[in-house]
DNA sequence: CACTCCCGCCAATTA
DNA sequence: TAATTGGCGGGAGTG
């Protein structure tokens, strides 16, 4: 009878319950349960199956937990042993063995067999939490469904999540591309600074408060009411192939997934209860809060919540305040990103050295990250944020998901970009060839009214494609990198990015991040600021030539501080950047373009970022840059520059050797180059702005060299940023030599008073000095003058410092800064729209940036409502500047 | 009854 | 046009 039972799931039998083990499984998942959190109450022994104890638990109620138990155990089972199949690594821990995930699976009874949370936990048992870098795995979703069975539509859910978290990406029809968590902690940092941007302020205040989940939710949703941002980070794929494939919109879900985890990340308790959750996604949605979109909305956060439980990233909780007992939900992942990163060194202890596997790559640079600590910069940020960022797309278009998927591809890639930078700097800088770095070609800044910059006529990212992988090796690898890389990007790839020699300023639109990267070599380059148009002319040009090497993955380190210390390896590295936030850099952004909307890049270091946000291959750099970049999204600068460096050489360092390269590079001046990136897509708050500096002839570094400089990045939140139109003056001091960084600092700092930015009106950063407007506040600590931290605040991402960077050019604009778009390789035209300013405006709000939340809300009201939601939701005024 | 959340219709997007 | 994705909400299972 129990047997009978047991396959049938009679309701009564318990047959034995199992054991549910679940308590450990190993390694890493999480719980199992998912969700509910089952308790057994009977007897939570395992073995029932006498006869005896049938009754007993009959008797006793039978408690559904048991059925539920076992009949998934059968149900998995199946599953499992079709599953296990593949892993084929799962060395680690993390993977599930068959016995695990059997005993995971039982707990629930019928219903809650089915529940997404068992689902996803047997789709996880499925794949190595580590997978090995170089294989890739690809998921088949009609073979999942039919392994797990299922119906199709509930690993949609499951996938969809995962995607959010890079865990997976897509790659084509039906074809998902396993990465695993290698690169977990770097997405996780990336929606932490996101989600700061965005609910910063509201964490802050409750922090001051208290905390409470609680009301961190309940101000969430009073105070932001909206808050949408577009896929804050999406990693989707960038696949690049087809942008295609990405494009449906990746709404809900997945941003909503993203945003979800935001909130616990931004959250001090790390608490979050669902209708909070809830209130924040709706508004974020939409502006009317219909109790019915309420429901809706409360629904898919529990098939959320059930996978991210099933990730062992939440746990259910329940939250007794005030009101009485709610639900919610825990994080139990990991806080501190950079962690992670050793995580996965750990198991992939070369880490570095990756040859190439695109994923691998990715997830190395994380490693790269190396869990320093990090990221305590974070808590700078938050000062600065502002939140968000919403961006919308504003304007006309209606939908547009392509675009937003564009956007959101411009967003991984930028991140990604940034990881590889970081990478290739570590590698050597050699990045040139790689031109991962290059993703970008740089935009000419056009004058438009709208927009400063241009796209260049052929963007691009990049090489993407195959680069991606090549982040990963650190070492010499970068070189790798190069190679793989891919034509597509063309001109980056001759290693030199493009740099507008002389473009003095950068506009951006409001994008949402932008990534500065003071690039730093070359300081020679610094020319004075030529006339804007000159300067845009100029960029065209460089943009020509700017190569690829901007990227360099790593080749951030350095950038960060160029002095400073990259030392260390890229960890350390990063870390700085991240941290110090100091940026170096300079780069500003505005938003309106309109009026000298001429960006440009300096020549700078050539940081090369290679962007690629997600996991999956980086993308970035090849296809799927482009597909960003057309968008509008991402434009890169370059500066002319890069060219030089590649030519440079620095003889120092070889193309491997990594940071040390940058240092060395910095001891030239550079000039700094910046990249922007559109904001589109997915990270509606930030905005990054890679610095490509190279400088052009005289100093040179060796192309590759230098471009393992890393050239800091800032990121500045979107929101910030937004609003203004920003110019940036690259111009750094030559001088400066010695303290670049100061200068560069000088520049963040200004940038990144992203509070200060609040005020539409421009800015203007120059390295040495900057006119802003309002500038200063933002970041507490810093002194723009301070070599040492720039401190910007805006989250630099991936900046590293620059090891040296020398800025020629004198103070003011002088020198010209690069704006570099990214563009798709097949030269995705950007839409004029997108260029435009106007509608950068309205899409980016970035109240909270701006200082008033209350403005901020009005502006959402007037502008649109498009970047309403998103915007809206940030209230977030900006704290930091007090 | 309230909380969960499965199920699957069907629209949006792609291929 | 067919297929793939995925939003969405009814309504059922659980406690």
């Amino acid at each position: 009878e129990n047997i009978y039972d047991r396959s049938r799931m009679a309701p009564k039998t318990p047959i034995k319950n199992e054991p549910i083990d679940l308590s450990r499984q190993k390694g890493c998942t999480p719980e199992r349960n998912p969700i509910t959190p089952v308790k057994i109450i009977d007897r939570p022994q395992p073995d029932p199956w006498t006869p005896t104890t049938n009754l007993k638990i009959l008797v006793s109620a039978a408690s559904p937990d048991m059925r539920d138990r076992e009949k998934k155990k059968e149900l998995f089972r199946p599953i499992e042993n079709s599953e296990q199949s593949d892993t084929p690594d799962l060395l680690q821990y993390d993977i599930v063995d068959d016995s695990t995930v059997d005993e995971f699976e039982k707990q629930r009874p019928s219903r809650k067999q089915k529940s997404l949370g068992l689902l996803c936990q047997k789709f996880l048992a499925r794949y190595p939490n580590y997978p090995l870098s170089t294989e890739k795995t690809t998921i088949s979703l009609d073979e999942v469904a039919s392994i797990l069975g299922v119906e199709r539509r509930r690993i949609y859910d499951i996938v969809n999540v995962l995607e959010s978290l890079q865990l997976v990406s897509r790659v084509a029809k039906n074809q998902y591309c396993w990465h695993g968590r290698h690169n977990l902690s770097q997405t996780l940092k990336m929606l932490q600074e996101a989600g700061e941007l965005q609910y910063g302020e509201l964490m802050s205040s409750q922090h001051k408060e208290q905390d409470l989940e609680y009301k961190f939710g309940e101000r969430k949703k009073e105070t932001i009411p909206d808050s949408q941002d577009r896929p804050l980070l999406d990693f989707s794929e960038p696949d690049c192939t087809s942008a295609s494939a990405n494009s449906r919109k990746d709404k809900s879900l997945r941003i909503m997934s993203q945003k979800f985890v935001m909130l616990f990340l931004v959250s001090k308790t790390k608490i979050v209860t669902l209708d909070i959750a809830a209130k924040i996604l709706i508004e974020e949605t939409q502006d009317t809060v219909d109790h019915s979109k309420f429901k809706t909305k409360v629904r898919r956060l529990y098939d959320i919540a059930n996978v991210l439980t099933s990730l062992g990233l939440i746990k259910k909780v329940h939250v007794t305040e005030e009101r009485g007992r709610k639900p919610a939900f825990k994080w139990i992942g990991p806080v501190e990103f950079p962690e992670k990163n050793d995580e996965l060194r750990e198991y992939s202890p070369t880490s570095d050295p990756l040859p190439e596997t695109q994923r691998g790559a990715c997830a190395q640079y994380q490693t790269s990250a190396t869990g320093k600590q990090r990221f305590t910069r974070h808590s700078s940020f938050s000062s600065a944020q502002t939140c968000e960022a919403t961006r919308r797309k504003v304007n006309s278009e209606p939908n547009s998901p392509h675009q937003e998927r564009q956007d959101e591809n411009c967003l991984k890639m930028i991140n990604l970009a940034a990881v590889c930078r970081q990478k290739i700097e570590e590698d050597t800088g050699s990045a040139k060839n790689s031109s991962i770095s290059l993703p970008f070609s740089l935009l000419p800044v056009p004058g438009d009214s709208d927009f400063c910059v241009k796209p260049l006529p052929q963007a691009v990212f990049p090489v993407v494609q195959a680069d991606v992988p090549s982040f990963s090796l650190p070492n010499g690898i970068s070189s790798q990198a190069s190679h793989s890389s891919t034509p597509a990007a063309s001109k980056t790839e001759n290693g030199k990015p493009a740099l507008v020699p002389n473009q003095p300023f950068l506009c951006f639109p409001s994008s949402s991040l932008f990534m500065l990267c003071g690039g730093l070599q070359e300081n020679n380059v610094s020319e004075p600021l030529p006339a804007a148009g000159d300067l845009a002319n100029r960029s065209a040009e460089a943009q020509a030539a700017a190569p690829p090497t901007a990227c360099q993955k790593r080749s951030s380190h350095k950038c960060s501080s160029p002095s400073a210390p990259a030392d260390d390896e890229e960890p350390a590295a990063k870390k700085q950047t991240l941290e110090h936030s100091d940026l170096p850099l300079s780069l500003v952004v505005s938003k309106k373009p309109s009026e000298s909307p001429k960006a440009e890049s300096s020549p700078g270091s050539g940081c090369s970022a290679a962007v690629h946000l997600e996991t999956n291959r980086l993308d970035l750099a090849s296809p799927a840059a482009p597909e960003v970049a057309n968008k509008e999204s991402t434009k890169p600068l370059d500066c002319q520059e890069q060219e030089k460096q590649s030519q440079n050489k620095d003889p120092d360092e070889p193309p491997p050797g990594n940071e040390h390269s940058s240092k060395e590079n910095a001891n030239q001046p550079f000039q700094p180059q910046y990249l922007y990136v559109q904001p589109t897509a997915g990270l509606s708050s930030f905005n990054f702005l890679f610095s490509a500096n190279q400088a052009p002839g005289a100093i040179n570094l060796a192309a590759n060299q230098l471009p393992s400089l890393s050239v800091p990045c800032v990121m500045v939140p979107s929101a910030a940023l937004a609003s203004f139109p920003l110019v940036c003056s690259p111009s750094f001091t030559s001088p400066l030599s010695s303290v670049p960084d100061g200068s560069f600092s000088a520049a963040a700092s200004t940038s990144f008073s992203v509070s200060s930015l609040a005020s539409p009106t421009p800015v203007f950063i120059s390295t040495t000095a900057v006119v802003t407007p309002k500038v200063s506040p933002g970041p507490p600590s810093v002194d723009p003058q301070q070599p040492a931290h720039p401190a910007l605040h805006l989250s630099p991402v991936l900046t590293r410092s620059c090891s040296a960077v020398k800025l020629d050019s004198p103070v003011c604009m002088g020198h010209p800064v690069t704006l570099l778009k990214l563009q798709q390789p097949s030269s995705a035209p950007l839409t004029p729209k997108s260029i435009r300013p106007a509608h950068h405006e309205a899409f980016f709000k970035t109240p909270g940036s701006l200082g008033d939340p209350v403005a901020w809300k009005k502006n959402e009201g007037n502008q649109t409502r498009n970047a309403s939601s998103v915007q809206r939701r940030l209230e977030i005024s900006s704290t930091s500047p007090d």
